[in-house]
Order: C-alpha cells, then sequence, then structure tokens
DNA sequence: GGGGTGAAGTCATCTAGACAACTAGATGAG
DNA sequence: CTCATCTAGTTGTCTAGATGACTTCACCCC
C-alpha cells in the first residue's frame, strides 16, 4: 500500500464518508455558494486530483455524482462546466413555471422539426375551443440549452383565429415573435395540467434521454390579453435535466 | 501494455462501441429476455469479468449502468439482483396506473408515519367535498419494495362518513382492510391529478432519494360503489425508482 | 485569407492490484 | 440452545498507469 493510499485510508476510517463524497460535497457547496457561476469551467481533473491529494479516478467519480445530480456538465476533451440550468436550486416554491419555461424558450438555440396545417383532432380541439377538424397550425420544436436538447414542445394554433400564422413561424422558426408578428404582443398562460409518463422511442431519441427514466408532459392553453385561446401546447421535458418545482 | 488490454482496444476501434456498453447492453437482454428472473442474484463481479474477459472494474461499470436504469439493484457483501419492481418493462399503454398502485401497496411491507384525527384544511376539503374545518383522519403511510421506499401517501378519510375508520386503521394499518372494517368493501379511483416537483428534504429523506430528482406527486379522490367520496389521497412516488406509464 | 496538419490539453476507457466494508454462514464457548 | 466470534465471499473505494477520443489552437503552406 503506497503512503497515500494509508493516508486516505486512514481519513475514510476517521470520518466515516468516503473522499469521493466529501470531494463532491465539497465541489457542490462552492458552486451553491456562487464561487462559480453558471457556464463557468472547472479546474480539470488533473489539477482537482492535485488540490485533493487524491487519484484522479477519485475526483472523476465525485464528478460524476455532480454530474448526475444535474449540477455540473461534462465535455470530453474540453472540461467540466457549471450546467447553466440548476434553477432547481434557486427557483422558490413561488417561481411561475411558465416564466421559467419562457427564459429557456428565449434562447435562440433549437430546431424545428415540423410545421404545417392540419386539422385538429379531438383532444386538440377541446384544447383550443374549436370543434374536431378545425384547422389548425403545428409547429414542432426542440429547445435547446448548451446544445442539449430539454424540451420538444408541439405548439397548436387556430389557423383561422391567427391569419398568416403559418408564413410567420416559417418567417421567424419561434413562437413568440411569430405571435407578435400577427398582431398578438403578449399572451398569458390560462392552464397548465402536467402528468409524468416514459417516453416513446423517438421522444427518448430526440431529447437525449434514457429509455427508463420519465418523462415530464405538460399541456397548457395560452391566451391573449383579451382572454381569446390563442394556442394549446404540449410540452415533453427529460426529467433528469429539467426539474420543475410547482406550486402547491 | 497487456495483451488482453491491447485485444480490447482493438475490439473497441472496431465496433465503436465501449466494453462496458456492449457489457451492460447484453446483460441487460439476458434479464428482459427473461433468462434471469427478478429477484435472481447475477453472477458475481468477478466471474462476470471473467466470463466477458475484462477487468472488474470494467464490468462495475456496466452494472452500474444497469442500476441506474433500474434494471438491476446492487447490494454490497451481497450481490447483484434483478430489480423486482421492472414494471416499467412490463405495463403497456393500456395499463391502469390505480391498478399497478393496488398491487404495490397490497403488499405487507411499509410503515405507518402519522394516524390522528385533524380538520380539514382548504384543499383536503375541496377533495373530500366537505367544507373547510371538517374533522378528518389522516393515515399518513410509507410504502416499501423490497425494503426501499417506493411511495409516501397521505390518505384523507371523511370522519363522519367512516365512523369508526380511526380505530380501524388503528388496528390493520392498511387503508384497504381499514375501509372493509367500517363497510366500505370496494373503492374506486374518481379522479387522478399528477404533477412533478421537487422534493422537501423530508420528503427525500423519507423516500431515500437525490434532492435534485424529481417526485411524482399524485392526488386522487376514491369513491364507494354508491358514488359516495370516501377518500382524497395525496401520494409522492420518487421518480428513478418508481417510473408510471399514463395513457394519453 | 483559407485550409489542412499537428501538437497540446482534456476527458474516457481499460487494466492491475490492494484493502475496506459488509453479509452470511460456520464454529465454538457458555 | 444462544450468542459472540471468526471466516470466506462479495461489493465499495482508492491508487497507479497506459492509451484512446475529442477539442482547441497555433502553424504552415498555398
Amino acid at each position: 500500500m503506497t503512503p497515500e493510499n494509508a493516508a486516505n485510508a486512514r481519513r475514510l476510517a476517521r470520518d466515516g464518508v468516503t473522499l469521493w463524497r466529501r470531494i463532491a460535497e465539497t465541489l457542490r457547496r462552492e458552486i451553491l455558494a456562487g464561487g462559480l457561476s453558471a457556464g463557468d469551467r472547472l479546474p480539470t481533473e488533473g489539477e482537482l486530483a492535485a488540490r485533493f491529494g487524491v487519484n484522479r479516478h477519485t475526483v472523476r467519480r465525485a464528478l460524476e455524482e455532480l454530474s448526475l445530480a444535474g449540477l455540473i456538465r461534462i465535455e470530453q476533451g474540453r472540461g467540466s462546466f457549471v450546467a447553466e440550468d440548476v434553477l432547481e436550486y434557486l427557483v422558490g416554491p413561488r417561481t411561475r413555471f411558465s416564466e421559467w419555461i419562457r427564459r429557456h424558450n428565449r434562447e435562440p438555440s433549437g430546431r424545428v422539426l415540423d410545421l404545417r396545417e392540419l386539422e385538429a383532432d379531438r383532444r386538440v380541439a377541446a384544447g383550443l375551443g374549436l370543434r374536431t377538424g378545425a384547422k389548425v397550425v403545428l409547429f414542432e420544436h426542440l429547445g435547446l440549452a448548451d446544445g442539449r436538447p430539454i424540451s420538444l414542445a408541439s405548439h397548436y394554433f387556430p389557423a383561422a383565429r391567427l391569419r398568416g400564422i403559418l408564413e410567420a413561424l416559417r418567417a421567424e422558426q419561434a413562437v413568440t415573435r411569430a405571435l407578435d408578428r400577427v398582431g398578438v404582443a403578449d399572451y398569458l398562460r390560462q392552464s397548465t395540467r402536467v402528468t409524468a409518463r416514459m417516453p416513446t422511442a423517438s421522444e427518448a431519441a430526440l431529447l437525449e434521454m434514457l429509455r427508463s427514466r420519465p418523462l415530464l408532459s405538460c399541456e397548457n392553453v395560452n391566451v391573449d390579453r383579451e382572454g381569446t385561446i390563442i394556442e394549446f401546447g404540449l410540452a415533453r421535458y427529460p426529467t433528469p435535466r429539467v426539474q420543475i418545482v410547482f406550486e402547491p
């Protein structure tokens, strides 16, 4: 046994907590205390190993823990970074979900998966307050944060009420700006309904999540300032990555 | 470099998939194919290492993956076992949530956390169709499966409608049997509402879950065969461990 | 300027070995 | 018989080192 190994074994015996847990806890506190801000790069694994006086593999175990907890993001060849959306540590019970999502959706990163006009099925019609078969515009969008998918949303708009919405979406590639273009300067979330379920294969692939992890499925209805329904949304979020606090 | 290392490195280069992923995938298929049943013990890490011709650490990485996915359960000093409730791999989209839960709750393992009469707050009163301040009986229960917590449920019963429910619960320590004792032979789930949120510190501790993982919070109303509301339940489930498929 | 090329830096995987922590069963003292 | 103790077997942690894979950037050539 090397001297270092012996010393660390004694330390474990004294404290009753494994080294990698102590290191993870130390780093977690430093991140949450604000010593490192979102997006900041952590020291390299080698530097951390030197700092804590342990082997690099021990540091890796600690970083893996923080990564699983969603606190950091590890990128091969680049480094480890404080995760941008550790909002779960910041938001209180009064935080509005809609505001949180809007902050994400305002990010320019994202990908349009589908955009077309179709006839509303019963579910969409009910959400929009239309009759089944009415013309609606579907805008399907994959939201990214730092290149990682965080939302898969299907937005349905009433084609008759929002004339030109298809073209506006095609031009803007974003919901808020497209709505602004057709005269809806502001809109509010009227209702939200959340369920959890397992992802389908394609959902899991798009959201880059394990099929064994649940998906948060969020249905919501948006209205303009006059209270007219202007959108029915169905968004899916990968749970380890996206975490939501709901008001009781 | 040892010959084994060199051979495995070549194999990696040829297939483009890491060894531990291949091993995890092989074991996953074997488990799902039914070669191993729920509760069965896997070979030891050493045996698996010999079988796949790799180092024990490589096998450990694969087992860790399966454990995170909820497929197996690793116990220090004992071995690795196929997880008992990998229901997410078995239930189809038509599976009824209530039936699944009932199957769990019928398990005798569990712990009563609280049992007392109190006055209904607005939320409970609304759920039970009573006025605020009406007497209700609270039964708080931690459900276990194989010694691991899977649900934290608060059951509220209308004291006036169900005379003797407090004593029945004290005697039976279980909801279904207590209801049977006070004359409710059968009951149905009238409504279910699910949200997801972050656990409080005490919830996370009771459910033995990470505070960074979301909690499934499930409100439901149960009625007897005549349609009378007999219970308002508020159950919380730890998401990595409990996974639910909802019908669309 | 544009575009390859190569080197340095960083994380990912794999091997090897030692010892600690824990479990379960055997053994033996009382 | 009961209970404590010992022991073998299994998983957990830590060290050490080699190599692969990926990113970035400086450099050079055209």
